[in-house]
DNA sequence: CTAAACTTTCAAAAAGTCTTGAAAGTTTAA
DNA sequence: TTAAACTTTCAAGACTTTTTGAAAGTTTAG
């Protein structure tokens, strides 16, 4: 396989991925483009190697940049907008968890905090077997928050090689 | 918030947080459904319970046992079929890891080792760059890989309580 | 200024995913 | 057997998400 098959290949592996994990297509396309790619492209540059449209780099590279995992890049002497993603995978991990705990683990969290403030006899069994089961979302999802807010804190060591040993 | 009005919010915003994580918005309705049901429910009272068709509960019925996450249940001397799912959210989470595991993380490792073994002068600085990136990749996957293998196989305890004390 | 170079927006179209419901299939009681 | 009760299938339609591309907006060099 060439080097340049290899990245494609790579791209719509990551791609097909992103997509089952509620991430566009395109969104994980361009992250998996920029970050094989050593230097920073242009939106023309993604345009051409992914085949879309202008509008769709522009909201697409927008929203990586929202998460996070891309940044724009001036190169002296040029008027185009270049962009740039993080290269360090234990970096992009620990930020794509800091979102998706931001975005997804909080929002949750209330709505659980609510229902289980459902009225009623604490004694009913429909409405204790509720609240319990509830509550033991609601243990679980905070040990997620903690352990993703001990993730992000942590060092690449920690997952690389050391958890492993705790384990054993 | 009554307890009806209670589930019932739980339920939507179970829905949501699926469809974010690429799984069908009804089929995690569903889930709720049943995960709060101290029940089995027949497919008539889901499909009342939600509002949708009969072939819309069977397809997703039928997919949420495929995950391992519902059963089915004969009551006797009842020809209707009654649906179950596991109420022990630990297990529920190992579940949901092991098929992830098996349906996402095992096929885009295959990819990664395809594409690592590209072709060229290994000292080509562009072949250095992306099979080093592949590679980091790689390490990330297969110590995700173990992890979740270990997650499997812990006890709740390892999660609940025994984790956290070891990053203090 | 002005015009060229570049970026952003967003309504409409395309593509993708989910749902319906009726027909076909299966099981069971009698 | 038969027919009623129940489950499964799947083509067509509904809905959702993504993409396009042209127009509007912005920036900069001269």
């Amino acid at each position: 396989m060439k080097l340049a098959e290899a990245k494609s290949e790579f791209i719509q592996a990551w791609g097909t991925l992103g997509s089952k994990w509620g991430i566009n297509r395109t969104m994980a396309q361009l992250h998996a483009l920029l970050f094989v790619s050593p230097e920073p492209m242009s939106t023309e540059d993604m345009m051409e190697a992914l085949n879309i449209s202008r509008g769709n780099v522009n909201m697409n590279i927008r929203e990586l940049m929202d998460w996070g995992l891309v940044e724009k890049k001036h190169k002296p002497g040029d008027r185009k907008e270049y962009f740039w993603a993080e290269k360090d995978i234990w970096k992009v991990t620990k930020q794509v968890a800091k979102e998706r705990k931001k975005r997804e683990l909080e929002p949750i969290m209330k709505v659980l905090e609510q229902v289980s403030e459902v009225e009623g006899d604490k004694k009913d069994k429909n409405i204790k077997a509720f609240v319990e089961s509830i509550n033991a979302i609601r243990r679980m999802a905070s040990n997620a928050d903690k352990t993703l807010d001990t993730m992000v804190k942590a060092e690449e060591n920690w997952f690389f090689g050391g958890i492993l040993k705790l384990f054993k």
